[in-house]
DNA sequence: CTGAAAGCGCTTACAG
DNA sequence: CTGAAAGCGCTTACAG
């Protein structure tokens, strides 16, 4: 009974059941802000119909009269699936998946914003095309201070996927608490007899780095020890590791993309490691880098991350926003004990 | 100039610039059908209104009023990013996404329909919700005829990746050319001095089996051989490999899963892959597992496949519709020579 | 308990 | 070249 060509709409309904329009909407949609009743008698013809007309509602049109889309975006800094290298969404998209999932709403992947990789929205002037869907996450390596500005002003409910800092306001995100587990991986060197720990920074300046830069100082500076921290350095010549042996250090906190290289750089030095040098960790790499090392350290909670980020888009959403819940969530990472940290010698 | 909480619309825009809402319509969509043009004098004044307004389509009302959301659907009958195991959809994501960049189209991912591993959109109740999207771009590993009559029928836009048949009509799909490659496989087994080739499957039924199996039997033909075909052997008995060897077997072409467990019970029956037997796998498994392997046979294009499915459903989206090209399309696999096929000793 | 009517933001004939 | 108006299929006050 279902017409060819043409969807069957409320009206359809309707007319089969003898009732009007706005009856349809009503059996429909249970909780009318009036809380008015339809008879169950009229209620049971027009289930009958829509039955029969095989009628499904139009989400353009329930939008369009102010419903919900049920429709959360993704936007991503950079195509999600790359040709070449890298899995850096893939762990977050599962979370955010297996969440969407879950609470019932369908992600909408912006990619249509070409050449986009690395610009901020606001640059490509398509802000205003995430309105599409009821909420954003946001996913990106960098940060993009201007975008977050500009969604908190518009007062869009967006959810970051990592820490990050908004010129003014709070911006909503999902992070890895990068901060506490840094300071356990130095209370366990310390533990271990380690004094001269220092830090190693691939970079510097983002928040994820600055949140493991803070908790290294804090623990640090807590057990009377000296921070000291090495931002990029050289690995290649053997000057770095010259410098941190003729400082006695014995451990070294490094992170992720750092710690491969520095091992090797020890190595060529002719030390061994942990045994000469502990060496922890702060943070698992992007992707696998072929090389079969136990590392000490932490990993980062990459699926819960994007699972909560959703959440948190989620909650802007309903009713209890203004009650409930933090919009800005920290997850601990996972410890893991590794082979390549040792007692100090 | 953007306002605080609510989205600039056309009638704004239109405002600021000082002309109707009709013409700002008419300067978006450049090719209206009445051919009508916008002054140049006019269209400047709009295309600032616009830029200083933010003002960004509303792809609800676009729909509504018969217009494109220029989105694409995406459903797959199982969730995208499993937790474990499987990146079945992985290859076919980033070619689809690739296209999508390329056309300017955002992906909807359908993660609303929980629970839908392995069932019918049609007996999920939800099939009306696909047309938020202009078409959609069907993944999963089995067929689901009944969902493509009902698209059919609706004369919704879709490709499945992957082969499908449809009750009745021609179903849109990207599909590898597993026929032609197979016979290719056959060919050069020929010209290594193979005369008994058998085949054995997986399973049967699906519609890439059988296009394997045609190509096959249809080689095997030409060359004046008898065409053997083995559906889902027990490999773990020994009395499999003893078949072959007692009907003088020197050739076996296998569906991918069975690849390697095939491998494993000639080995364990002494035999040396390929002197004893060749082995030619027709198509890459879903995921590498382990096995270093140099395989001979062929490669499924998942990229190509991705990217063409979406360009098929596009291509129903535009005029030329009716006119220009196949909504089924076939992709050549690549072959690879290998190192488990071998001449006949 | 039920319906007529306004309005969501667009596109597209139809008039000027 | 430009605009007033209808209509897409819904939701939701507002009247009965």
């Amino acid at each position: 009974m279902v017409v060819k060509g043409r969807r069957a709409t409320q009206a359809d309904v309707a007319r089969l059941a003898g009732v009007s329009q706005t009856t349809v909407s009503m059996v429909l949609n249970g909780t009318g802000a009036a809380q008015r009743r339809v008879s169950a008698e009229v209620r049971e013809r027009v289930l009958e119909a829509i039955a029969v007309t095989g009628y499904s509602a139009n989400p353009s049109a329930q939008l369009l009269a102010g419903g919900r889309s049920s429709i959360i975006g993704v936007y991503t800094y950079e195509p999600v699936f790359p040709h070449s290298g890298g899995d850096f969404y893939y762990p977050f998209l599962e979370g955010i998946e297996d969440e969407a999932e879950r609470s019932g709403v369908d992600l909408l992947m912006f990619t249509s914003m070409s050449g986009r990789s690395g610009k901020s929205l606001l640059s490509t002037g398509r802000v205003g095309r995430l309105r599409v869907a009821d909420g954003c996450v946001l996913l990106g390596r960098r940060s993009y201070p201007e975008d977050l500005a500009e969604l908190l002003r518009q007062d869009f409910p967006f959810a970051f996927v990592g820490r990050r800092e908004a010129p003014e306001g709070q911006a909503p995100y999902a992070a890895a608490a990068y901060g506490e587990a840094t300071r356990a991986v130095v209370e366990r060197l310390v533990d271990l007899g380690h004094e001269r720990i220092v830090l190693v920074n691939e970079f510097t300046g983002h928040e994820s780095i600055e949140d493991r830069s803070r908790g290294y100082r804090e623990a640090m500076t807590a057990t009377g020890l000296q921070p000291v921290t090495f931002d990029a350095p050289d690995l290649e010549s053997g000057a770095f590791l010259d410098t941190l042996q003729g400082a006695g250090v014995t451990a070294a906190l490094v992170t992720s993309d750092l710690a491969a290289p520095l091992r090797r750089a020890a190595m060529a030095r002719g030390l061994d490691v942990p045994r000469d040098l502990s060496i922890a960790r702060l943070g698992d790499p992007e992707r696998p880098n072929g090389e079969d090392v136990d590392w000490s350290g932490f990993l980062i909670p990459r699926w819960e991350m994007g699972a909560h980020a959703l959440r948190i888009v989620l909650r802007q959403l309903t009713a209890d926003a203004a009650a409930g819940g933090d919009l800005q969530v920290s997850i601990p990472c996972t410890l893991v004990p590794g082979a390549t940290v040792a007692p100090r010698q």
